[in-house]
DNA sequence: CATACATATCGTCAAACGACGATATTCGAT
DNA sequence: ATCGAATATCGTCGTTTGACGATATGTATG
């Protein structure tokens, strides 16, 4: 039972969730999510970081699969990627169930199968 | 309205974001949401990586207020801190519903609010 | 008090990250 | 054919991360 498959699940989520661990990434999400059409270089003003570091920001939002980028010449439109965050919200949603199962009145040693 | 408080939330949710963002991360955080009771060392089994290494992992979860760590001499009984992941939850949400607003027929300048 | 045990911390190392300026690329417009 | 604008990539620097072994801490029990 090889637990590659599970295990490349896993891998897939934690970038998922490291790409959106800094905060200049959420703002660009947020943007991102909230401005239709294309922003280019906007996001740039916005944020407040040179052009280069977020141009590397959005790089790593889309090798996350969290965004996409549609060539617009010569600006490039980013947009949400629809669903990559579900698996996300599914497991946060996994862990509080299971969390509030464990939770409610099992007494210490009564954890027998 | 000095953005410092949004920005912290920003930065809180970022290193939740963060601390999940790690493989090993998340299999200890599902082993300890789906684990009544303490479960000490047995992670460092389950996950196969050194007890220090391990150690770590718990701590980054624990600051980032992931996870909480009761003591139960000699042992530290560890479980999901309730409700820290919502904001989380509630970004990916907020994501998604402005995204699809904007997806659908907005046209560029209707964007108020 | 000494011991054994579970967990935390320390010191170290290689690797990855975050940020920047400078440069390259790729188009449409002149 | 050249120019200019919007993005991407490169090279660099200091900081942080991930992993480990070794060691420290703290607590019941001999």
């Amino acid at each position: 039972m090889k637990d590659t498959e599970e295990d490349q699940a896993d891998k897939k989520m934690a970038a998922v969730a490291k790409a959106l661990g800094h905060p200049a990434r959420l703002r660009i999400l947020r943007l991102v999510a909230r401005t239709p059409g294309c922003i280019g270089g906007d996001i740039v003003d916005v944020i407040g970081l040179a052009q280069s570091t977020v141009s590397e920001h959005l790089r790593i939002l889309k090798d996350a699969g969290v965004i996409e980028g549609q060539i617009d010449p010569p600006r490039v439109c980013y947009s949400l990627s629809p669903g990559a965050l579900l698996p996300l919200s599914s497991l946060i949603d996994e862990l509080d169930v299971a969390h509030r199962e464990n939770m409610c009145c099992v007494p210490p040693s009564a954890a027998e199968r």
